[in-house]
DNA sequence: GATAAAATGGACCAGCAAGTCCAAAAAGAG
DNA sequence: CTCTTTTTGGACTTGCTGGTCCATTTTATC
């Protein structure tokens, strides 16, 4: 059973992709299994075929891919996080990629439309976020390493600051269209972290 | 017609609520009208009595009522925050009041449900974040008149990435479950106030 | 080229949930 | 007490959408 041939590989990707474009331009609610049909040119035994669970198949399909793209659309930045220019240089990135993005946010569409119906959702918003926190916690710890953040800091914790100031900045944007607060979270958790990381007590004079 | 019988009011509060009850519990997806005629007690002729707009506009009018329970569950330490052992209660309470309410957050389900179909829902969470974080940039502007916080510091940019970690903390908390990106984000943003505010890079550009 | 497996087309079904309607009961006004 | 307005009950309609089914065509394999 588990045959597929070129031409069904491609014909799953197709529906694929082409239900994430649909969902990412109309959102989950108004993106029915009828629209994936009309626009990718396949029938309903395909879709069925292919995604034998369903519409709920496809949707957590959907928010893998998205998923993933997160983190793509990071790179090579994330991976880099060695010196304060490219901290910016990843911060810049960040921002843009949500401004482009604009106000529909399809992976918190899809999950938060999925629900807790399915558990599966959820392991995939939370395995972006574990990896993505981790990537960054690397990137803390190298700083720290390279002395220019203090000893004291707790690198997973301060990911987890960051990580939380840009998912909260791109929920805020997805009501307001703006990126002001996805930009103040990152630069103060920046400055936070530049500032050596709050010895406790101790303000940063030199640097 | 704008008559209203005290009778005909209590009915009308009698379903919101009973409505509000069934999203927090269940979530939007899995309430139906139906589900909140049984729950109340009511018939389908009074709901669209009393709600014309039949769903959507009482899940608008759900939207409201949840909106102003965050604000409400977070005083009085939301107005007075004059003090670092004030913002530290604060602190607490918001991280014990979404602690309590799990991983549902009626709010964001509901407003991501009407999605952009309604622009009414998108103005509720907007209108939210802006008393929201015109409340902590008072706070912040009190520390800094009382010498607590530099003069260089940005209110309302503080108030900003503070109010956006919350919210990345609290949608994390949707799929992990734990409140730990909620307290990181959280604690970082007053540490970051308290170490002075250590010159936050980036020119404030305001809301 | 024959045979089996996979891919495809699209009609059809079923259920649910939103919304409509009309008639009856209750409440208010004078 | 009567007349009007509001409130209520609940059956009925309707449209949509996910899902099923089977016949047909295409592709792989030997």
């Amino acid at each position: 059973m588990r045959a597929l041939t070129r031409k069904g590989a491609a014909t799953r990707q197709r529906i694929l992709e082409g239900a994430a474009a649909l969902i990412r331009e109309n959102g989950v609610a108004d993106t029915t299994l009828d629209d994936v049909l009309a626009g990718t040119a396949t029938s309903k035994s395909q879709l069925f075929h292919y995604f034998p669970g369903g519409r709920e198949e496809l949707l957590l399909a959907v928010a893998r891919l998205e998923a993933d793209r997160v983190l793509e659309d990071q790179r090579p930045q994330l991976g880099d996080l060695t010196s304060w220019p490219a901290w910016q240089a990843w911060r810049d990135k960040v921002v843009d990629r949500y401004r482009r993005q604009g106000r529909l946010c399809p992976l918190n569409s899809v999950t938060s439309h999925l629900g807790s119906r399915t558990p599966g959702a959820r392991a995939v918003v939370t395995e972006l976020m574990r990896s993505w926190q981790a990537e960054i916690a690397a990137g803390v710890r190298h700083m720290r390493d390279a002395g220019e953040i203090g000893p004291d800091v707790d690198p997973d914790r301060a990911a987890a600051a960051l990580l939380a100031g840009i998912q909260g900045g791109v929920l805020i944007q997805m009501s307001t269209g703006e990126t002001t607060h996805l930009e103040a979270a990152l630069d103060m958790g920046l400055a936070h972290l530049r500032a050596g990381g709050a010895r406790a007590g101790k303000v940063a004079d030199g640097l």
